[in-house]
DNA sequence: TTGTAAGCGTTATCAA
DNA sequence: TTGATAACGCTTACAA
């Protein structure tokens, strides 16, 4: 092992061993020892690096010149634990990684940094508690609002008010109704949309359309894109096959293209009699179309393939994919809108629910 | 407004508004109003909230009994300040979102978690610098090591030294000859693994082979491909057209499957002087098969398209896309070993490379 | 313009 | 088995 050259410097009643660098080896810098270094006092420090009023500018150059040729970094945890707020708006998404999500996250940090807050961005385990995550974030950074992505949402009001924090829920199925007194929400209306698309595919002649939900037990999208699904066909005077409703297995990763793919070709395998596919994700679409290709099917001509939310990557895929986009920019931006009204202009609850774009494309056509 | 049920606790000598439900509404609980209603002191508190020997079962039990219904949570920031050490891995992303790193991520978190570690994702922003994120991270969680996924260090070894914590970096192009006594990591031979998708498309009949690098100026992975492209054309003979280098504009999403789409659609106008199309990504390949379906040209018959990643969509895609898969399980789980061999067995920096796998599929042919 | 000192909510050390 | 009490590193009255 190499020899370097050091230098040792007293910190906090300890020393510590200083590479020429500049690089600490026995623990980080305190304030405290800015303020040695400099001559001045800890609250002299914090004045300069908070950039407060009321300190003399040279003082302050001084100050941050040595802060950064110590390359100190101010500890956040004592930043927290005594700030009362945080200047900062906290996103938690269930399932970051969820393309569906990357232009909202990418609009909400935008529109998050235009307002001079800082945007944290937390990620929330499929098998956590989105209001558990956001009550220990809340007490750990104080952020001044939350902005919930994906999840289920079945929280009593208590759960939710006790968080005490400006939120909104978007992009979020059904969500408690208790909630909505303590929550803004920014969503499409799911029935309506799903609705929209297989009515669109009962009037393109399409009587047999088998549809690829969640689980049989769930409550959320994929039980409001169902109904909707229900409700289109009867208005369409089709009667609904239950054998065409293809739940998703305990396991799968319900709406990925993994799953579309499988299914479809055990679908394949079980039976012939239905024109279309309608899966509630855009994902599940297009595995579905790589299934049907890989069984010598041709779309549109034998088989119509619809799906839901819009994905950028649908309109590249071949073929593009008819689906029903959720306007996800403008919900994003709406929910941040609400966010900072609420916060900054002490507004209310507000519920607002977006139309969705019917986009009819490659991977459907009208049958006679 | 209505009128709600509630009740009063006095709570460090300030009182405290109840719901019934047990919600709060000024202010949350500590550790110190807890002793007060169990009649304990805070150290018994503690030791209950985590687990120490040395406490009575039942005083526990009662305790824990009281934190569950006045639904305690302990201050993190609090913890973190007091604590040494955080029994956690930090996984820096820069880019999550990037469908490349979501299999990393689900196998580093699966492996943290098999250790009884505790997961911190933590997401890099493009224009932040990953090792200022990482000290600020080091310093308010404490973690015992880092993981780095994507990014493109350049840094100095001081930078990274004065982190002074087991990190590991991941999946990253040109890695500082200087960052590697003090980082471990884990990647592939860009050039190698680019050199064999190009030289099979070479073999294959393909003389004038177009590639979607990134920027002109670019250092990273994007030089590593290109520099492999050129080695591939060189050792089969074939000259270099400077004019078939797509780099690409600033601002543009460089790897995306827009950037793909938009640039080939581009090339097109331009020229049709080539018979294959290599994109240093597999976004970008599908963008570019989109491109050539919409100016009616068909795959493989009129154009080889080869990607690489190797991302789980690229199999899905119509046509399938042939490109050289980076092992991403592997190398996370690599990361993840390695990581945990340098903290509990105090073991040094190590490196290591990966094998792609070749995936010659249904976007490109031989030509003879 | 600067400094002193009292917290913020925990954990850790020691003594009981 | 428990309890005082001193940190942890910072911000913030309040005083000078």
């Amino acid at each position: 092992m190499e020899v370097q050259h050091c230098f040792i410097l007293e910190k906090s009643g300890k020393f510590l061993l200083f590479y020429l660098e500049g690089t600490t080896v026995m623990g980080a810098l305190t304030i405290k020892d800015i303020a040695k270094i400099c001559g001045v006092s800890v609250t002299t420090v914090s004045r300069a690096l908070n950039n407060y009023p009321g300190i003399n500018q040279e003082t302050k150059d001084k100050i941050m010149e040595v802060v950064r040729e110590k390359q100190f970094i101010p500890n956040n945890s004592a930043r927290n634990l005594k700030k009362l707020e945080n200047h900062s708006i906290a996103v938690l998404v269930k399932g970051v990684g969820n393309p569906f999500f990357q232009p909202m996250i990418a609009t909400l940090e935008k529109f998050v940094h235009k307002q001079k807050y800082t945007f944290i961005l937390q990620s929330v385990n499929d098998n956590e508690d989105e209001i558990e995550v956001a009550s220990q974030l809340s007490l750990e950074k104080k952020p001044k609002g939350i902005v919930f992505l994906g999840g289920y949402f079945k929280h009593t009001e208590a759960k939710l008010r006790q968080l005490d924090l400006p939120c909104v829920i978007c992009a979020v199925g059904s969500i408690d109704e208790k909630s909505s007194n303590v929550c803004s929400s920014v969503h499409v209306d799911d029935i309506r949309e799903s609705y929209r698309i297989v009515d669109y595919l009962c009037k393109a002649g399409h009587k047999r359309i088998a549809i690829f939900a969640a689980t049989r037990e769930d409550k959320s999208i994929s039980a409001l894109r169902l109904e909707g699904y229900r409700r289109a066909l009867a208005d369409n005077g089709l009667p609904v096959c239950e054998e065409l409703i293809r739940y998703s297995n305990e396991g799968e990763n319900i709406y990925s293209m993994e799953r579309g793919y499988h299914d479809m070709k055990k679908l394949l395998k079980e039976r012939d009699d239905f024109t279309a596919i309608y899966a509630i994700s855009d994902n599940m679409a297009m595995g579905i179309c790589r299934a049907l290709k890989e069984a010598g099917k041709r779309i549109p001509d034998d088989y119509s393939v619809a799906g839901f939310d819009g994905l950028d990557m649908s309109s590249y895929y071949i073929p593009t994919i008819t689906t029903v986009k959720q306007p996800v920019r403008e919900m994003a931006e709406a929910a941040a809108e609400i966010l900072f009204d609420t916060i900054e202009n002490g507004r209310g609850v507000q519920h607002r629910t977006f139309e969705g774009e019917m986009l009819i494309r490659e991977s459907s056509r009208a049958i006679n």
